[in-house]
RNA sequence: GGGUCGGUGCCCGAGUGGUUAAAGGGGGCGGACUGUAAAUCCGCUGGCUCUGCCUACGUUGGUUCAAAUCCAACCCGGCCCA
C-alpha cells in the first residue's frame, strides 16, 4: 500500500496511493517539511467541471482533503473547469459526452461554489473561503480561451497515440468499438495544462485521475516548471454498494439535501460500505469499527456525516426523526420538511396530488407507485390512486411517506 | 471516398407485416422478510386527472386495411480497404 513515512496524519487517512515517491532530489514528505521550513506555502490544485448542478458525497473527499491542506497553511488552488467543460472528460465515460453551453457552465459554477460553502464562516463550510490567502479560485477558460493553434499543437505534440489509447478508458471504449471523438485526447492535454498554468505543487484527484495528473507533469516537465505531485484518492462507492458514486446512477447523497433525506439514506448503507464511509467521510477513530454493529455503526456514520454538512443539532433532530417515524409515529415528529399544498387545485385526485407536487417524475408513475403500496398518508397505506381530497383540510399537517426515503409533511 | 455490418424502451438484447407499449436479462422502484442492511420471494417499470386517449423501435417519405418489421433517400456508428 501506501507508504507512510513521515507524512502527517491529516494528510495520509484516506489517501490511495501518492506518486511520485520521490521527485528528481526530494521526497514527497520531504517537500512538505520543507515547505514550512521555507515558510512557502504549497499550491494544492483541484479541478472540477461544472457539469451537473449537484456536489455529492463522492466529490466531498476530495474537498475535505484540499481544506485539510488550507488548514495545515497551504494554498487551496480551485480550478472550475468552465472550459473543459465543455469537452467533457472522458474518464470513467463509455460514450462522447454532450457539450455544454457557456451559461450552463456558468451557471453550474455558482451552484457549486455555494454548495462548498462560499459565504459561510469556514466552521461551517467545506472549504475555507475565509482566509484569502489560502484559496484561489480560477477559471480555467483564462488561460484555455487564449491558446493558439501552435500552441495547442505543442501541447499534442507532447504525447502519443499509444499513450492515449494505453488510458484505461480510451482503452476499453477502443476495444469494445465505442467511438472515441478525437477532441476527447485533448481533454487530459487541457486539464495537464493547467497545471502548469497555476504552477500547482499538488493536483489531488480520484484514482481514475492518475493519468490525466500525470500529463500534468509531463507538460509542467516541458516547460521548466518543477512538476507536482499527484495524491489520488479513492473513489466513493454509492449507496448501491457497487457502482461509484455518480449522478447518473442515482445512488447519491447530494451536500445540498436537507438533514433528514441525508440522514435517513446513509444510515441504510450496505454493510460493505461502513468501513469505508468511516474512513473517508469522517474523522472518527476507525477502531470503532471492531467496537459496534453493523446497525449501530451506520447511524454513528449518518449522524457524523450529517453533522458535517447540517451541524449537530440538525443531525440529531434528523435522527430522532428517523426513529420516530419508523417506530410507526406513535410519538409527535417534528421538523420533518414541509411540503406545500398551496399550488393544488381542490379536489384533487391523489395520484395527480403526488405528480403535481414533483414527489414523482410522472402521474404515470405515481398511480403505479401507489397501487404498489408504497404511499403512506400518517403511516397508513393508501393504494387507490384515485382517491379523492375535496379540500386541504384532508391533508394539511399530515405526513406523506413515500417508500423508505421521502418524507413529508403537508403544510403551507 | 469504396465495401460491409449495424442503429429497438434507462442499459443489454429478442422480434423481420397484424393478438406488440414491444420476449428475455440487467438496472431501478415498490412490497414481504430483516438490522430501515445483504440474501430470498412477489409486484411494477412510456406519457396523459386514465374505464379511454396520445406518443414510441436512427430521420424523413412511401407501399399496405395494417409496418419496429417491406421500399427509398438521408443521418449516425463499427470493421475492412483507400
Amino acid at each position: 500500500m501506501v507508504d507512510t513515512s513521515g507524512l502527517p496524519r491529516w494528510l495520509l487517512r484516506g489517501i490511495e496511493e501518492y506518486f511520485p515517491i520521490q521527485n528528481s532530489n526530494q521526497t514527497f514528505a520531504d517537500r512538505i517539511k520543507n515547505s514550512y521550513k521555507n515558510n512557502k506555502q504549497l499550491r494544492v490544485k483541484l479541478g472540477i467541471d461544472p457539469t451537473g448542478t449537484n456536489i455529492h458525497l463522492g466529490h466531498s473527499i476530495l474537498f475535505k482533503k484540499l481544506r485539510a491542506f488550507q488548514d495545515n497553511g497551504h494554498i487551496a488552488v480551485l480550478i472550475i473547469g468552465d472550459f473543459t467543460a465543455q469537452i467533457g472528460d472522458p474518464t470513467g465515460k463509455n460514450k462522447t459526452r454532450v457539450q455544454l453551453t457557456e451559461e450552463e457552465v456558468k451557471e453550474n459554477a455558482k451552484t457549486y461554489l455555494t454548495q462548498l460553502g462560499m459565504g459561510k464562516p469556514s466552521s461551517e463550510s467545506i472549504l475555507d473561503f475565509e482566509s484569502k490567502d489560502k484559496l484561489e479560485i480560477r477559471y480555467n477558460s483564462e488561460w484555455l480561451k487564449v491558446l493558439n493553434l501552435n500552441s495547442i499543437i505543442e501541447l499534442m505534440g507532447s504525447t502519443t497515440v499509444g499513450q492515449m489509447l494505453a488510458k484505461e478508458e480510451f482503452n476499453k471504449r477502443y476495444n469494445s468499438q465505442i467511438p472515441i471523438a478525437l477532441h476527447e485526447f485533448l481533454y487530459p492535454l487541457l486539464q495537464g495544462y493547467d497545471s502548469v498554468a497555476v504552477n500547482s505543487d499538488i493536483e489531488l484527484g480520484g484514482t481514475d485521475q492518475k493519468f490525466n495528473i500525470s500529463i500534468g507533469r509531463d507538460l509542467q516537465k516541458h516547460f521548466k516548471q518543477e512538476p507536482q505531485y499527484g495524491i489520488l484518492l479513492p473513489i466513493l462507492t454509492g449507496l448501491d454498494g457497487v457502482k461509484k458514486m455518480s449522478k447518473s446512477e442515482f445512488n447519491t447523497v447530494g451536500l445540498s439535501e436537507d438533514s433528514l433525506s441525508m440522514y435517513s439514506k446513509l444510515e441504510k448503507v450496505p454493510d460493505n460500505l461502513i468501513p469505508s464511509y468511516f474512513e473517508l467521510l469522517t474523522e472518527l477513530d476507525l477502531s470503532i469499527l471492531n467496537e459496534k454493529s453493523p446497525r449501530d455503526l451506520q447511524r454513528r456514520m449518518a449522524l457524523e456525516v450529517t453533522t458535517l454538512f447540517h451541524g449537530s443539532a440538525e443531525a440529531l433532530k434528523a435522527q430522532s426523526n428517523c426513529e420516530k417515524l419508523f417506530l410507526g409515529l406513535k410519538e409527535k415528529v417534528g421538523d420533518i420538511p414541509e411540503i406545500s399544498l398551496k399550488e393544488v387545485v381542490f379536489p384533487v385526485k391523489f395520484f395527480y396530488l403526488l405528480s403535481v407536487l414533483n414527489l414523482f417524475k410522472s402521474s404515470s408513475e405515481a398511480k403505479r407507485s401507489i397501487k404498489g403500496g408504497g404511499v403512506r398518508i400518517d403511516s397508513e397505506k393508501v393504494i387507490n390512486p384515485d382517491l379523492i381530497f375535496n379540500s386541504r383540510n384532508d391533508l394539511d399537517g399530515k405526513i406523506i411517506q413515500i417508500g423508505k426515503k421521502i418524507i413529508k409533511r403537508f403544510g403551507n
